[in-house]
DNA sequence: GTAGGGTTAG
């Protein structure tokens, strides 16, 4: 039974006869057909139908002929039309672009309505514009929409990706007591209790999720993607045992896994070093009739280049490029990963160039992997110039200056690595415990300990087996009285923290 | 309109 909402199948096709074939001619991309067909005979449903449609397959530019076309024959788009565009605007273009459609909209005299905002919200939130999309929620209160569950979804989501959980708990609460009957089930209650467990496993709380879940599984049952976000929170947090305990709940009664969940699944097989399993699952996957996408094949290819498996990691690599999938920054940035962890700097050059010319541009992740690939292989003085060149690029990113520290120290010049973290302004807990660990792989057991100290005076911690090679360092070197008093100030520093 | 992929120490 379905009830509310629109779909664009059959019940639409038998209300508008020539609709399946006017569609189909959108969707293979003969549009001048379509406009054979006379798209006079469009109501304004019709009109929305298929800018949806256009919309849905990244055709902006056809959907807004055919709006124009449509213009031209008397058929007016309505809210329901530039609320679409506005949507695929945020998705696949940016923001800036959905702004100058709502311009038009209101030139064209019609008032935005509390979806047009929703969007726009939505939009700005996935494109991390966090502030922008609360603005937009004030702006919209100011203009006297009012705004529904989806909005306080929206704003929900925001404020978590803000790092903001407690004021996001109280939006939660707000939504869970306004509703008489507070059952999930219901299609954006059901979101809320997503967005809910979601934002808690991202901030930290996998715990106050996983509660979360247990308390309301009796009032629904969950629903794949409440399911994909518990897996996938439970992994990342490293409770690998719940983790699989949930996964053999799914497989045993829950709904049927799509790709994202495989995608979680496998993520979840090579961080628990499980590699067979896997390599057994891509094949499970494969006999399923799924295809992998550009996110599986990333998944695969880093796990398999981590673990050293680079042969397999290549045949992996060729797979997707052979399979037409379309590379974006990430599918890049993971081959840039590949050709550095074989040293292959050659292809690595090339690859920056490619993704210029795919009209794409480098991201500090891009550039990261490139500067740890030269400094790892030994080629200080390249990854210094490529450093530099990222800096002019107005990308100032501490994980690369954490690999420049590295490869210094490592390639033995540990006092250009004292200069440069003299001169950083941010360090964290990475840059201690390799400078530390460095030293007193160079006998300077006496600095590595007072640069520790700096940093348990900094909040941080370092990893405990460099807490234990220098305590040894300075016992076995003769500093016995220092290596007792850093212990117990190590102790002192544990029970602060 | 909420879920999945990429970088640094050991």
């Amino acid at each position: 039974m379905h009830l509310g909402g629109h779909r664009t199948d059959g019940s639409s096709r038998k209300r508008f006869p020539f609709l399946s074939r006017l569609l189909r001619f959108v969707f293979i991309g003969k549009l001048s057909q379509v406009m054979y067909i006379r798209v006079k005979k469009l109501s304004t449903r019709l009109l929305n139908i298929c800018v949806a449609s256009l919309c849905k397959a990244k055709q902006l530019g056809k959907a807004e002929a055919v709006i124009v076309d449509g213009v031209r024959l008397g058929i007016l788009p309505d809210v329901v039309t530039y609320n679409t565009l506005i949507d695929a605007y945020c998705r696949f273009v940016g923001l800036d672009a959905a702004y100058s459609i709502l311009y038009r909209m209101k030139e064209a005299g019609i008032s935005p309505d509390v979806i047009t905002y929703n969007s726009l919200m939505a939009g700005a939130t996935r494109k991390r514009l966090l502030k922008q999309s609360l603005d937009l929620f004030d702006y919209m209160l100011r203009e006297g929409i009012c705004p529904d569950i989806w909005s306080f979804n929206i704003r929900m989501h925001c404020l978590f990706k803000l790092g903001k959980p407690d004021e996001a708990y109280k939006i939660f609460h707000d939504i869970i007591n306004s509703h008489l009957s507070p059952l999930p089930s219901h299609p954006p209650l059901a979101a809320t209790f997503n967005i809910m467990i979601n934002g808690l496993c991202k901030n930290g709380y996998v715990d106050n999720a996983f509660g979360l879940f247990r308390n309301v599984c009796h009032a629904f049952v969950p629903r794949l993607m409440t399911y994909n976000i518990l897996i996938d929170g439970l992994c990342k947090a490293g409770r690998l045992h719940t983790a699989r305990g949930i996964i053999k709940e799914l497989q045993e009664s829950g709904p049927e896994p799509n790709a994202i969940t495989y995608n979680i699944m496998l993520k979840f097989y090579f961080r628990s070093k499980q590699y067979d399993q896997g390599l057994q699952l891509m094949s499970e996957i494969r006999s399923k009739g799924f295809t992998f996408d550009g996110f599986a094949y990333c998944t695969v290819m880093s796990a398999l280049i981590k673990t050293g498996r680079i042969k397999e990691a290549n045949a992996c690599a060729e797979q997707m490029m052979n399979n037409g999938i379309e590379l974006d920054l990430v599918s890049y940035n993971t081959l840039m990963y590949l050709y550095c962890k074989e040293c292959n700097f050659g292809a690595a050059f090339k690859l920056l160039d490619e993704i210029q010319k795919g009209g794409l541009e480098c991201d500090q992740y891009t550039h990261t992997i490139l500067i740890s690939g030269l400094c790892k292989a030994g080629h200080i003085v390249e990854a210094q110039q490529h450093f530099n060149k990222m800096n002019s690029l107005g990308f100032s990113n501490l994980a690369a200056l954490n690999c420049l520290i590295d490869g210094l120290c490592k390639h033995g010049r540990i006092d250009q690595a004292m200069e440069l973290f003299e001169a950083m302004e941010i360090k964290d807990s990475i840059t201690y415990t390799s400078l530390v660990h460095n030293l007193c792989k160079a006998r300077r057991f006496l600095c590595a300990s007072k640069l520790m100290l700096t940093c348990f005076r900094g909040g941080m911690r370092v990893l405990r087996c460099t807490q234990r090679a220098v305590l040894d360092g300075l016992r076995n070197s003769g500093f016995r009285n220092e290596a007792r008093k850093l212990q117990s100030k190590i102790q002192l520093a544990r029970m602060l923290n």
